[in-house]
DNA sequence: AAACGAATATCTGAATTTAAGATAACTTAT
DNA sequence: ATAAGTTATCTTAAATTCAGATATTCGTTT
């Protein structure tokens, strides 16, 4: 199984939920508020030292509201 | 952000991809080789020890050959 | 029913990731 | 130029993950 951080997909992924992030008018700070947790989680993550599994995905995409399936497909192309 | 371990949606995804690598006829052992991990990893993994990145569920679609909108889908409705 | 082989589960350090919390480094507007 | 808001980085402790071995479970065959 390949490591995750650095992929093309695993960029392209936090590459999307910035977009998400900043669509929804969010700073780093009420993300994390919402997520509960330290504004340097969310940096760690949209940094990509971090991986996102599926689970807390699915959880992002109801607090940014966007549509998992969606972003999927579109990582799906990214090889 | 949740612990993803033990919750239903883990628990649900972990089911999933149990059915599917059987749906595929691979064994542990089978998968593993495919993944290039022992099959010790994937034994964790089954048994929800480990969390699954986005990006590595998208691998495990690609090897068991299953949409993984279908089964992000299905996890959705999953509370 | 005992024994065998195939499949899966569990264990144990060691290595790697992740987290908390603080602080530093941008940005942007005044 | 400064202040406020935002994002990035650092450090060390804590938690996860891994390799590899071993144990257990489950079917089959005799």
């Amino acid at each position: 199984m390949v490591k995750t951080l650095g992929t093309a997909r695993h960029k392209a992924l936090i590459a999307l939920l910035i977009e998400k992030r900043e669509t929804a008018g969010l700073t780093q700070v009420e993300l994390a508020s919402r997520l509960g947790e330290y504004q340097s989680f969310v940096a760690r993550l949209e940094s990509g030292q971090r991986r996102v599994d599926v689970v807390e995905f699915l959880e992002l995409a109801s607090i940014l509201e966007f549509e998992p399936d969606a972003i999927l497909s579109r990582l799906l192309k990214v090889h």
